[in-house]
DNA sequence: ACAGGCCTGTAACCTAGGTTAAGCGCAATT
DNA sequence: AATTGCGCTTAACCTAGGTTACAGGCCTGT
């Protein structure tokens, strides 16, 4: 049930049994919300933190005029406010962009599980680092890059990340954010948006209908992304 | 010597006098390097990080084309490279953009240090936590703030960092960014980046002269900024 | 003393993306 | 069956910021 997180910790490091056990007793216990629900307000205490089960969560930061920037997506297998661990509160919101079962895991019990077994301290310190490695991309596309070689790196990035835990499916994958979401990801307004989408169709690069995003041409998306997955760091690690 | 690096964290939470000892030891040797020079390419691997002594570190992500996005700058008491303790080899290349100091820890004694005092491995992850936090602000600025706004806020959060470690003096501080440099910081060309410079200056908002960064109207400068200094988590921390 | 590079500053012009507004389809509600 | 509302789409127009080019000042090396 928190398989689809150990499936992600796997893909960069080894779990022994014994570790695997001490996770799955982290969960207190798993929680549903819906679509739209904020899940943790910025600035609350935190005492727990949580794990994403199934749908999509963002985090997102916004001005005091209302513009609104998603600092990261989430997808299931992911642990969208471990930083809270250490920071106690957030700086940005986290919403579901989907229904969503989440596994909601007391701070006490990473405190335990990190003191009986260090390396998975620096196991999930590891995965927030990957998390802002993430992030690190995103100022660079939002810094650097053209509308549509963003929208495409965001496309080519998920399919990454989803492929991990095996939720692609034909080149393809659910993608539940409405087009106001996907501008909010891209720094772009919601008209921008769906022009710089339809260019992609226009090129034959992606199809998205019905909240699914098929990828026509792999290798076209990423030549126009200028995609290197090096920074989701997908290789194993000795920690 | 590292004695700034101890200011910067006991901002953030307590450091018994037998931590301090025990980071003062991870320190293997201090390093100088000249304005310009490459520090860490991103992509080799890692076996230390580096404390910053004195000066000024950029981290940076390029695109194929050339174009460079400034993701984190790193004042005195920094631990720019920490993130390369689990990552093992950085997302990001790290440039002195002025003469440094640098203090050399190796990998294995942070190791060490983690193991024997699981708290400081809690605030070492709550450290680069802190610098994800200033990641996700930057991805705010360059996705919705105006350049303006941008600059200003990158100004305001240079400040309060500077001050932490005792940089600052009467509202200003050396800043020994070229306008190119800053541009890449704000994902601006440097044209722009000096209009928005000299429309900074025209409002008596700052003074930038000889390197050097005045702050004439503090209240004006974060009300452009909407600079709300939450995010750098600057008060006290149980870990 | 001079040449060559960088850095800062400006000006003229251009364009990617923002703004505003309107229409269409579809699902949920009445 | 009509109504409301949201999400998607398109069009016309606008502007913040990009591009190109050039000039002056200051270092650094010869």
């Amino acid at each position: 049930m928190i398989t689809v997180h150990l499936k992600k910790l796997r893909r960069r490091t080894e779990i022994s049994s014994e570790e695997e056990r001490a996770i799955r007793a982290t969960v207190a216990e798993v929680r549903e919300v819906r679509a739209d629900e904020l899940v943790v307000r910025s600035g609350e205490l935190l005492t727990s933190s949580i794990i994403l089960l199934d749908g999509w969560l963002a985090r997102s930061k916004d001005l005091p005029g209302g513009e609104r920037q998603v600092t990261e997506l989430h997808v299931a297998g992911d642990f969208p406010d471990l930083h809270g661990f250490t920071l106690k509160r957030l700086d940005d919101d986290i919403t579901a962009l989907s229904d969503c079962r989440l596994a909601v895991v007391p701070h006490e019990r990473i405190l335990d599980i990190t003191m009986q077994f260090p390396r998975l301290g620096r196991v999930y310190w590891f995965s927030t680092n990957v998390d802002a490695a993430i992030q690190r991309e995103l100022s660079l596309s939002l810094g650097q890059r053209s509308a549509i070689s963003r929208m495409a790196h965001l496309f080519c990035e998920l399919y990454v990340r989803l492929d991990v835990v095996g939720r692609t499916r034909d080149s393809g994958y659910q993608f539940p954010l409405t087009q106001r979401e996907l501008s909010e990801c891209l720094g772009l307004t919601v008209v921008h948006a769906n022009r710089t989408l339809q260019e992609l169709r226009r090129r034959n690069l992606v199809e998205l209908e019905n909240r699914h995003l098929i990828i026509r041409d792999m290798r076209g998306l990423e030549g126009v992304a200028e995609f290197d997955p090096s920074y989701l760091y997908l290789d194993k690690h000795q920690l």
